[in-house]
DNA sequence: TGAACGATTGAACAGTTGTTCAAACAAAGG
DNA sequence: CCTTTGTTTGAACAACTGTTCAATCGTTCA
């Protein structure tokens, strides 16, 4: 391949910073775990004893994937006295976990 | 939460059939190689030893996930003589990636 | 205050992932 | 044939990931 062609090509990539940014953030959907977690509050804000229940998982196991989707800023916790009430932080996350979706329904 | 709130929720996620379909295919997108190599094909169909030059990867590395992403149907390598062209199998998979690109770009 | 409850945290563990290295394979040309 | 070139493959290894278990924290209410 001549040199400039590989140069040009380069130049077409995005930034390495985005590109790991980018791969968090479908890092994010790549456990069934997590994308489950994010389909129940698509349906309605919950706590977390309220996910683990749904999924029939355990409290911690839930509250780990949580911060992990906290920290990613997909999810948000409100504190509601003894108990937190988790709901999406992004409008975004709906729609690219949709459009996996039909991909995955479509096959 | 009562329990007919719970099995309402319950039925209203996707089977875990496609949960997992999806989280694998999300997957594909969450490591930094693989979406840089989805990335050159979406610029111009290529060989196995372009990737890694363009990339400054080793060639049994780049292989290595190319044969990942051959698997799950979203490139494909046609022979050419001694050479494998490869090109990008999905039209799904570019519009993903933009809808990730321009989610990570906004922030 | 102190028991009860919801949630978070940290350590530990098994399982998975991505790269490297060396070996093997396939096609082309001398 | 034998060598060269492009690619694939498998084993090995380090790094990472998700769950469990036990301990802890924070809030409520008796």
């Amino acid at each position: 391949m001549a040199e400039n062609t590989k140069q040009y090509i380069q130049n077409m990539l995005p930034n390495d910073d985005v590109i790991y940014n980018l791969a968090d953030l479908f890092k994010m959907f790549g456990d069934p775990t997590r994308t489950k977690i994010l389909k129940c509050l698509q349906i309605r804000d919950l706590y977390v004893g309220e996910i683990a229940d749904i999924l029939g998982m355990s409290i911690s196991a839930v509250s780990h994937q949580l911060r992990v989707l906290r920290t990613a800023k997909l999810v948000k916790g409100t504190k509601e006295g003894k108990e937190v009430k988790y709901s999406l932080d992004d409008d975004h996350i709906t729609k690219i976990l949709e459009y996996g979706l039909s991909h995955v329904s479509e096959q």
